[in-house]
DNA sequence: TAACATACCGAGTAATACTAGGTATGAGCC
DNA sequence: GGCTCATACCTAGTATTACTCGGTATGTTA
């Protein structure tokens, strides 16, 4: 479970450049050892959301048979990924500091 | 939002030993330097879902004048603890490398 | 022609943190 | 005496959101 991350990760696949869905999951995929691998319907709601927000972009683009729908960050998609940098830096600071492990 | 990391983070303040939900709340306060002041909506439902799935075993003190329930961790909640480290660190680690920052 | 990887989508579910409200005691102040 | 505040507990309802499950379709390969 991802919740609340999720959005900041395909943010951070689609900084690398533009992809469509089933890309990026391969992508994050690949990025995470193997640590997300993402079903179909976590992702492309989730990328139909970050659309929705003017977070990415998308276009249709008809390349070697199938239409792939193609995502790319928007300027405020950038900012927002900066933004979510920084909570995540903090967040799991804190995290690491509370669960500690010497006990 | 801590969505997923909550109960991990109350199980790592019981460690330090048993307390009762508003101590604990004020506990998690100072060990994350201010990042986590929860709302008490939040903490008690979900002392009551750990103490449900037998992680925490409560307790009624009567001690300077309103009572109290005590949280102490249970055998199970201590084992529950330790594989929540073991998840966050991966997660973490995870995270963190997909983000990045060099873009 | 069957299976598989690729590629997209939506409806419904489940988990869960949070909001908003309620109850109650004791201390300090005017 | 009445007010506020910190302490201390609780529940019902809401919102978010990742996930499950099912559906559609194409090109390649066995």
């Amino acid at each position: 479970m991802l919740k609340g991350h999720l959005e900041p990760l395909l943010l951070a696949v689609l900084a690398k450049g533009p992809a469509h869905g089933y890309a990026i999951i391969e992508s994050l995929k690949a990025a995470s050892a193997g640590e997300f691998d993402l079903p179909e319907g976590t992702v492309y709601p989730a990328l139909h959301r970050l659309e929705k927000a003017d977070l990415l972009v998308s276009r249709w683009v008809k390349a070697e048979g199938r239409p792939r729908r193609v995502y790319e960050l928007s300027d405020r998609g950038l900012r927002a990924l900066g933004e979510s940098r920084e909570r995540w830096s903090h967040f799991s600071r804190a995290v690491t500091t509370v669960l500690g492990s010497a006990g």
